[in-house]
DNA sequence: CCTTGACCTTCCCACGATGGAAAACCCCAT
DNA sequence: ATGGGGTTTTCCATCGTGGGAAGGTCAAGG
């Protein structure tokens, strides 16, 4: 089988399998004489593995130890939750940041009458900050550990 | 103020600052004879507004957009609005796609048992590309012109 | 005046995962 | 044998950020 038809029949594009070969996730294919890639039905299962893994969002790093607990008859189960675990904590982080955002920008967008006068809490929220009382903001603690950003500083800079 | 103190001032790094400048997000600074760059308060108050929109996980673009409205006393504030509703809508489609990873990942982890054993739903699911009834796939059309990776190879691969 | 250290400048490289494109080569069918 | 399509390598781009090198500048102190 060449690249293209273990593409064909991993859905991974030609282009990945052979960049996933070159950073050492999958060992590197035989080759015919004139130099093309040859792939077994083995290496698809692989790939098929690796595809249906960066489908869950998995980083590589994290699909190269899997991919090896896959091979190892020897290995155990709990290190391969332990593994899937500590992606899943990992897209929990990453949905409360995007949840957090949204629900910022969500009563931003509600609160703006969004019609042709300039007038909008949206840019009013950039432009300020978040300084206001009731505001709720993501995260500031910009000013905590940055030397020269106390509010001394800002109140010469605006003054 | 050089750049260092409108970093401290704003928050955001010098290199991102000169960054900003040369993709045009920020007007060319003015220079000293030096060739330091020089920037006012004014300035300064733009590199907050963008890093509060990048906190928000704004794309650049469309903080390009955001800063021309910010100066355009003539805006529309259904212009903005529509920037940030476009936003929610990524951010939100984003959200359901981490979530549906993680819904299927916390639940094969749950049913693996994490123990010395090598046995491990989370495996046979990488593995097996959902193909047993009953289990919730994210996508599946690999199968579909995938002519050499029968389910007779991966019983080959696992005996 | 000279040194020292902190700052600034530009330029290049890296990340992660993917796509695009060029130039050359190969294979199969007509 | 020729043409079209597959394959090879290599380079470039994304997006936002950081790191570092090599060199200029500034301010303070000897």
């Amino acid at each position: 089988m060449n690249i293209g038809q273990a593409s064909a029949a991993s859905d991974v594009s030609a282009k990945m399998i052979r960049y996933y070969e070159s950073i050492g996730l999958i060992p590197k294919a035989g080759r015919t004489e004139a130099g093309y890639r040859v792939y077994t039905t083995t290496d698809v299962n692989t790939l098929r593995f690796i595809r249906r893994a960066r489908d869950l969002g998995l980083a590589i790093e994290r699909i190269g130890l899997l991919v090896g607990l896959w091979r190892d008859r020897e290995r155990s189960s709990a290190e391969v939750k332990r593994i899937a675990e500590a992606h899943v904590a990992e897209l929990e982080a990453r949905i409360l940041e995007l949840t957090a955002m949204r629900d910022t920008l969500r009563e931003l967008a509600d609160a703006c009458r969004g019609d042709h006068r300039p007038d909008c809490p949206i840019l009013r929220d950039l432009e300020g900050g978040g300084r206001r009382p009731g505001r709720r903001r993501i995260d500031l603690r910009q000013c905590a550990s940055a030397p020269a950003a106390q509010p001394d500083a800002v109140g010469k800079l605006t003054g």
